[in-house]
RNA sequence: GCGGAUAUGGCGUAAUGGUAGCCGCGCCAGACUUAGGAUCUGGUUCCUCACGGAGUGGGAGUUCGAGUCUCCCUAUCCGCACCA
């Protein structure tokens, strides 16, 4: 064999490993730069092509970059606290770390084969106790803060503790559960466990009684982007509302920093509008509706004194949300959600009986019940009514579940005619319709009657009618007008509302990190941040206790003993000094949340990343990894760097400044076709009327190349196939494929390991990157991979003569040489800028092709070429590399710019292709005519010579010093 | 429903507003071969024997010139979804 890539390719990882070639180093005058992977779960099922897409883009630019003279950062790591080896331990009772370990071993195995240029000295994994030490103490840090909203920033808990005791409440700009008031004789007299109670309320780690999202099956809460249609994630379990006591992450005060971020990031429009759906963002008015006055007599004694919070009226009323504050002329009713508070109070008692039906019976409806049902309007009237505030009618308050309980205030006011979910209330509940808005370029003097509508008029664009004040002005004057009234008459103002939620940061699961955490007489405590980590402990069984408790519940030694300071047995729990520990672990993005920083300084044990190092490496410059993680991981990982920004520790607010998401690799199937009536009988695809009379079942796509089954492995795979028979055509058995998700039961889950034992990996790095642009999703098609690997072996052959000996001139190359170089130097440069990898590696084919025409075995052309072929395919660019005679890494050798000049022929040099047409590449003077372009070139000897005397059928000038002559 | 993206040969794709289809797969023909699933050469958008004509999802527009820019429509994919 004449490339031996089986010899090549390990002998050159073993030359980089020993050498420590890919190793960064944190002190260097060298410019930074930062390239991450998100890094994997590690799973059973092993890495497939899909996984290794983005990796090799993100050497090839790391490896790049370190040839332009950056020092580099490319670590790796693992994710490795995650539900399968859970669940595989609840089965098999192996310990979750053992399967990790193996399957971390197993993806090591093939990342290696890959030829990866990551420096394994900074690997991390989360389930590593040195690791998520630092995940424990950023929990404790977030305990330990709260959100000023004045300044936007999180400062000590410790401060607003003194604000309490010297003034209470008042005063304070915070981020908060709910708005509480008292003095600060108040605080001071409360009790340890009232304080502590209180507090919760601006933690930014905080413990509080929360619908969430409870999964049966598994057993365990869930984040919202966890949930997908009321079905969990992993595994597609129905998921619940229940109210639980839970860890959360008050991300919710971040929002707006969130959305702000966005703008100093360099991510696709596509990733930032999901983030921006996902926070939700809108501006609008809060405005309190007052009770009707002769209601009051209805209300239960005790409900006075808490909608008294509802300042600042002094009246008992609701706060409701709107975007559209310029509708309130059209205000008909009221809706209150089903959970809210003050229902029972105002139900009157003659609908007593009715409401509470309706509330215990939407209370108990699954989420997947709720949204499948959207369209369908329930709801009920209280009875009792509030009075508008701008016009003083009384209208009526009804409770529907149409009105969510976490969003806004969980009441609205309902403008039926501008608001379709009102509009479909009002519809059938016969409500009243009332227009006050009408739409831009229709006459304000000619209204239909609203009962006559099909639908409700939502948009913005428009003029305000029937609507005292604002009658005639733009909805968007209204808006303004309206908020400005409000506030002047103090019952409402401007406000910002959004529809993300705090993060759920409790999971009753055994695989996770332990939260530092003990109950201290009923007080949620933190360990001492000496005491780090708080390792996760042995447990008898991985499924929750027989009582219901998280699996960790389970642990023998699960108590803090509080005066020695260490973990002691369970019964040893007294509460004097041994309390129970916290029982939930931390959900998965808690340890991919700040891994970026980690891998900095992976080693220090004395701070989560030292202030020098961070400031070297600032944050990171070019983050690769799937879309999918849009509305989580990034989500968290942003807002735990503003966090860590907040504390002084990152120097920068945004952790990831480019992002580039690798599009999906989907799976491509194969089908054989069984006939109905003949078991062992198959038809070939295109045989006629072979879809009538067969049935397609998969196939393993291995033992199909190009489509065309191998009969005799077909036989041999499978016990029932043994006694196969065919019909053919053309000698050959056709299957037929299809798209489909890469899975296991498809039998279409390609593996980069026999990609790498069959063509390389240099062929595999290539003809992934060849597959189409990196954003871009695509099926996965081996067919195909020859024709990069025949580009492989060309290569290898411009270097050698026929007998395979290496054969290199060092005669000076020719110009049309050093154009066929630079042009794809050129090329080149600009398409990795671009992250347009499946365009080089077209360059390089070219290049390739355009030298072997030429004979080109000049060492002056090759060795560049060499160089920044590094980036793609390092193995055969360094065996080349060295055969030239050079020392050292290619992979360091300094990328060659582009020498424009070459790439300028002198006119008429020569015809630059051949294609029944002839084109020259000229240098014409700046605005010269067509004309006279077309006769300058018509003219030249050059032409004429290779016209030889015939007419050309048509002579075409296009600017940008081209001239074609179509023969 | 809202938002985002995409649409080019048999297939994957390529074209700073300037020859549409580079590069590769597949296919066709040929060369060298005992052989080829090796290698090399040529061809390959469609219609047409040819001359020639048509052509970047459909329709308008801007421009000397549009696959590319603008507007409308259609289809597919993705995200969010009773968020007031």
């Amino acid at each position: 064999m004449d490339y031996n890539f089986n010899e090549i390719e390990p002998k050159w990882q073993q030359y980089w490993r020993e050498n420590k070639t890919y190793s960064a180093s944190n002190e260097s005058d060298k410019p930074h730069f930062y390239v991450l992977d998100m890094f994997p779960y590690p799973s059973g099922a092993g890495l497939h092509v899909g996984h290794p897409l983005g990796y090799i883009a993100s050497d090839i630019f790391a490896r790049y970059k370190r040839q332009q003279g950056f020092n580099v950062l490319h670590p790796m790591g693992y994710d490795a606290y995650g539900l399968p080896a859970e669940q595989y331990a609840i089965q098999t009772g192996q310990h979750p770390a053992i399967t990790t370990e193996k399957n971390i071993a197993r993806y090591r195995e093939q990342l290696d084969k890959i030829g990866f240029c990551f420096d394994w000295d900074r690997e991390v994994r989360t389930c590593d106790p040195q690791y998520y030490k630092w995940t424990q103490w950023t929990f404790i840090q977030l305990f330990n803060s709260y959100y000023c909203t004045r300044c936007q920033k999180a400062k000590p808990i410790s401060n607003l503790v003194d604000h309490f005791a010297k003034n209470g409440s008042e005063g304070i700009q915070v981020a908060c559960s709910e708005e509480l008031i008292f003095s600060a004789e108040e605080w001071n007299a409360m009790s340890e466990e009232e304080k502590s109670k209180t507090l919760m309320n601006y933690r930014l780690a905080y413990l509080a009684d929360i619908p969430v999202n409870w999964c049966p099956q598994l057993g365990t809460v869930l984040a919202n982007d966890e949930v997908v249609n009321g079905l969990s994630v992993r595994g597609g379990y129905p998921v619940e509302r229940k109210l639980m006591r839970q860890w959360s992450l008050r991300i919710t005060a971040y929002a707006q920093r969130l959305v702000d971020g966005l703008e100093q990031v360099d991510w696709t429009d596509s990733l930032k509008e999901i983030q921006r759906n996902w926070i939700g963002r809108s501006e609008g008015a809060a405005v309190w509706f007052p009770l009707a006055v002769d209601q009051k007599q209805n209300i239960l004694p005790g409900a006075m004194a808490q909608m008294g919070q509802c300042e600042p009226v002094a009246e008992p009323s609701f706060e409701i949300f709107t975007t559209r504050p310029d509708t309130i002329f059209g205000v008909t009713f009221m809706v209150l959600c089903p959970e809210h508070e003050m229902i029972a109070s105002i139900t009157t008692p003659e609908h007593k009986e009715e409401v509470e039906a309706y509330v215990t019976w939407a209370k108990n409806r699954s989420e997947r019940e709720r949204q499948a049902e959207v369209k369908k309007v329930s709801g009920v009237f209280t009875g009792a009514y509030a009075v508008n505030p701008l016009t003083n009618e009384q209208i009526p308050i009804w409770v529907s579940e149409y009105v969510l309980a976490g969003y806004g205030t969980g009441a609205i006011m309902a403008v039926p005619a501008h608001d379709s979910r009102d509009f479909a209330f009002a519809k059938h509940f016969n409500l009243p319709i009332r227009q006050v808005v009408v739409p831009a370029g229709s006459n304000p003097d000619e209204l239909t009657d609203p009962a006559t509508w099909t639908e409700s008029i939502d948009s913005k664009a428009g003029i305000c009618v029937n609507s005292g004040f604002i009658t005639g002005m733009k909805v968007k004057d209204g808006i303004k007008a309206i908020i400005g009234k409000l506030d002047e008459m103090g019952i409402g103002h401007k406000t910002v509302n959004f529809r993300l939620r705090d993060a759920i940061f409790s999971r009753q699961r055994y695989w996770g990190e332990p939260f530092p955490i003990y109950y201290k007489n009923g007080i949620a405590t933190t360990l001492p941040e000496e005491c780090l980590p708080l390792m996760l402990p042995e447990v008898k069984e991985y499924k929750p206790t027989a009582t219901g408790e998280p699996p960790l519940g389970n642990a023998e030694k699960w108590a803090w003993d509080e005066a020695n300071r260490c973990v002691v047995e369970t019964s040893k729990i007294d509460n004097k000094t041994i309390f129970p520990l916290e029982l939930s672990t931390m959900p998965g993005f808690a340890g991919s949340s700040g891994y970026y920083f980690r891998y900095m300084d992976p080693r220090n044990d004395k701070e989560y990343f030292a202030p020098d190092v961070v400031n070297y490496w600032q944050n990171v410059d070019l983050y690769v990894g799937g879309a999918e993680h849009g509305t989580g991981h990034l989500m968290y990982a942003r807002f735990w760097c503003k966090f860590l920004f907040d504390l002084g520790l990152a120097p920068k607010e945004e952790p990831f400044q480019k992002l580039i998401n690798q599009g999906m690799i989907q799976g491509r199937s194969n089908f054989v076709y069984r006939s109905k009536e003949d078991n062992n009988l198959f038809l070939s695809k295109n045989i006629e009327g072979r879809e009538e009379k067969t049935v397609p079942i998969h196939v393993d796509i291995n033992i199909v190349d190009n489509d065309i089954l191998d009969i005799e492995k077909f036989r041999q795979w499978r016990p029932e196939f043994a006694e196969a028979r065919f019909e053919l055509e053309d000698g050959k058995y056709v299957c037929g494929w299809e798209i489909e998700k890469m899975s296991k039961s498809m039998f279409n889950v390609q593996n980069p390991d026999d990609l790498v034992a069959r063509y390389g990996a240099d062929t595999l790095r290539l003809y992934e990157m060849f597959l189409g642009p990196i954003e871009q999703a695509k099926p996965w098609d081996t067919n195909g991979i020859e024709g990069v690997f025949r580009f492989i072996r060309k290569l290898w052959r411009l270097f050698h003569n026929e007998q395979n000996v290496f054969n290199v001139s060092d005669e000076p190359a020719t110009k049309q040489e050093l154009k066929v170089l630079h042009t794809a130097i050129k090329k080149v440069t600009a398409d990795i800028e671009n992250f347009s990898f499946n365009t080089s590696v077209s360059a390089f084919m070219m290049c390739v092709n355009d030298l072997g025409s030429l004979k080109c075995n000049k060492r002056e052309v090759l060795e560049p070429l060499t160089i920044i072929l590094a980036p793609f395919a390092p193995h055969i660019a360094e065996e080349l590399y060295h055969l030239l005679g050079n020392e050292g890494s290619v992979t360091l050798a300094q990328f060659p710019a582009c020498n424009e000049s070459y790439l300028v022929e002198d006119a008429f040099n020569y015809p630059v292709s051949f294609n029944g047409k002839m084109r020259f590449q000229i240098e014409l003077p700046l605005g010269i005519s067509q004309e006279d372009a077309i006769k300058a070139v018509m003219e030249h000897e050059s032409t004429q010579h290779y016209l030889g005397g015939k007419e050309p059928k048509k002579v075409i000038f296009v600017p940008k010093r081209i001239v074609n002559i179509v023969m």
